[in-house]
Parts: C-alpha cells; sequence; structure tokens
DNA sequence: GCTTGCGCCTGAATGC
DNA sequence: TGCATTCAGGCGCAAG
C-alpha cells in the first residue's frame, strides 16, 4: 500500500533514471488513470510532448515531475499504482494505463490494477502543484510544524486515528503506519482528539516520525534504477510490522493477542492490553 | 465549517 | 468445479 515511505522510494528510482529526459510521446491508455485532468486525456497526451522532465518531488503520498515549462505532471498512487521505467521494447503489463516514451529508449509507466491513483497535468506546478495545496505538510518535511499539528489535532473533534487519516491535518500517514504509530505510542484508535494531552500528542508525532523513517530504510534496500517495483518492497516492510494484519497473533510488547476491529469501512488493529478502549470512544 | 459515510475499482481469497 | 460474495483502502464528494 503505497503510504509515504513507498512514494519516496519510488521517487528516489526515479530521480536518477528520469530527470534530464524528455518526454517524447504520451499514450493513455485508460481514460479512469486521467480522470482528474479536467482537459481529457486528449490534452493530457498533448501537453506533455516534448515536455523536459527536471526534477522529481515530493508531498505525502503525491509525487510530481517538474516539467522545463514550469507545469508538472502530478501522480497518486492509490491504492495499487506503480511507476516503473521500464526498455520501450519491454512487454506492456496487464494493467498499463499512461505510457510516457522518454528519449533513449525507455518508457516511464503507469501501472495501476485498482485505478484509485491516478495523473494529471498541473499548469505551473512545478515547484507546488496547486491540486495539492489543501494537503498539510508530511512529517519528515523540515517546514513541518509540531506545534500547529498539535494544536490542530486537540482542535478536533473526532477520534485519534480519523484524524492521522486526515492528510488536511498531516499528510503521509495511510492506514497501515497510524495503526502502527498508534500502538508504539499506545494509544487507542478511538481516543477522542480532544482528550490528549500534550505529552501524548508529542509522543504520537515522534512514533509516526519513528515508524516512517524504519519503513524508509527499509523500502530504500532492494531497488534497481530501472525497475521500480513498489510491491517489491511490501514483503519486507511486513516482517517489521508489529500490529497491521498480525490479528489474533501475540502483541509484540505483552503477548495478549492482537484484536483487529472494522473502522471506516476498513481495519484497525491494536492491542486490547497496550491500547485500552477509552470510555468515551470516537470513531 | 466541520464531521461522517459512501462510491469508485479489480482480483485474490473465501464460501457454498 | 464454478459461481457468488467479501475484502482490501485513499480520495473526493455529498449529506448531516
Amino acid at each position: 500500500m503505497p503510504e509515504l515511505p513507498e512514494v519516496e522510494v519510488v521517487r528516489r528510482g526515479l530521480e536518477p533514471v528520469v530527470v534530464g529526459k524528455t518526454i517524447e510521446r504520451v499514450r493513455v491508455l485508460h481514460p479512469r488513470s486521467v480522470r482528474r485532468h479536467s482537459a481529457g486525456p486528449a490534452d493530457f497526451e498533448d501537453r506533455l510532448a516534448d515536455q523536459r522532465v527536471v526534477g522529481a518531488s515530493r508531498g505525502g503520498k503525491y509525487l510530481w515531475l517538474p516539467l522545463g515549462s514550469g507545469d508538472a505532471v502530478l501522480a497518486h498512487l492509490g491504492m495499487s499504482g506503480q511507476l516503473l521505467v521500464q526498455r520501450r521494447a519491454a512487454t506492456p503489463e496487464r494493467h498499463l494505463r499512461v505510457a510516457f516514451e522518454l528519449s533513449q529508449g525507455h518508457d516511464l509507466r503507469f501501472v495501476d490494477q485498482r485505478t484509485f491513483g491516478g495523473l494529471l497535468v498541473s499548469d505551473g506546478g512545478a515547484d507546488l502543484p496547486r491540486e495539492i495545496g489543501h494537503i498539510a505538510r508530511d512529517p519528515i518535511d523540515m517546514l513541518f510544524d509540531d506545534a500547529v499539528f498539535g494544536a490542530g489535532l486537540r482542535r478536533r473533534r473526532t477520534g485519534v486515528k480519523r484524524a492521522l487519516l486526515d492528510q488536511t491535518l498531516i499528510s503521509g500517514v495511510g492506514n497501515i503506519y497510524a495503526d502502527e504509530a498508534l500502538w508504539a505510542a499506545r494509544l487507542h484508535y478511538a481516543r477522542p482528539t480532544e482528550t490528549l494531552r500534550r505529552a501524548e500528542v508529542d509522543r504520537l508525532l515522534a512514533e509516526v516520525r519513528t515508524v516512517l523513517m524504519s519503513a524508509l530504510r527499509h523500502g530504500g534496500t532492494s531497488f534497481d534504477t530501472l525497475y521500480v517495483d513498489v510491491n517489491g518492497e511490501s514483503g519486507y516492510f511486513e516482517r517489521s510490522l508489529a500490529v497491521y494484519g498480525r490479528a489474533d497473533q501475540p502483541c509484540l510488547r505483552c503477548g495478549a493477542p492482537i484484536r483487529r476491529d472494522a473502522f471506516m469501512n476498513r481495519s484497525s488493529y491494536s492491542c486490547p492490553r497496550c491500547q485500552p478502549r477509552p470510555r468515551r470512544a470516537r470513531w
């Protein structure tokens, strides 16, 4: 599941390969993948022809390629999206949605089984696409403001996990790392945000950073410059997860069986002993 | 304005 | 065996 660390791994993999190359031609093979490009697939293809890629940037779970024109290609991987660099002659992937033909015989390919991800061309978005202007900074961004986050979190009237997943409060955290950070901070996911003490907020934010940085270190180990495979990394991450996906297995801290609850049409994993349910819970 | 819930989407896993 | 159902979950939008 591409959350911040996976997206950063992709960005680091792409940077040395695509920066400096020219996009010779773009083919949109599935219109849904460019649904957020309001001018449509043909415009998407036309706007990018002959553009030079001058960078590879990331904010939260979004990735963008600044172009020589000052515009940018903005990408979100959704649930199943991948950005792969392949030789032009390589067999097209089954779920290939958009193909960028780059100079020097390589393709940048957007492959996305579930089509929850998508691409768009952002006008003048090279520095920061305005389409993601509403997203908060991510916690490993140097300019992330801990005090603003803490105040914003405690001002909410919701459960702490819901707040962590809200990209306008803090970006880059998804279901997996939210559960991991809450477990590390010994906080139940339904803890009302307004009852969090300052020290608990500090602890939570520290654990969010630890979890993200640790995943990033693991994810950065095995990619190939010509094949940036998000799924290839997931197996490695899985081995270091403390609660996510570990229903009924012993808590690594206290041994109590990890519980899995339905939450926001998905799952939440937590330790019933280390993370007791608050008397007053908010979902 | 803020919070909450749903629909989008495909394929693997599961159930009958 | 084969068909139907469930599940995974980030985001945008609409409703409350």
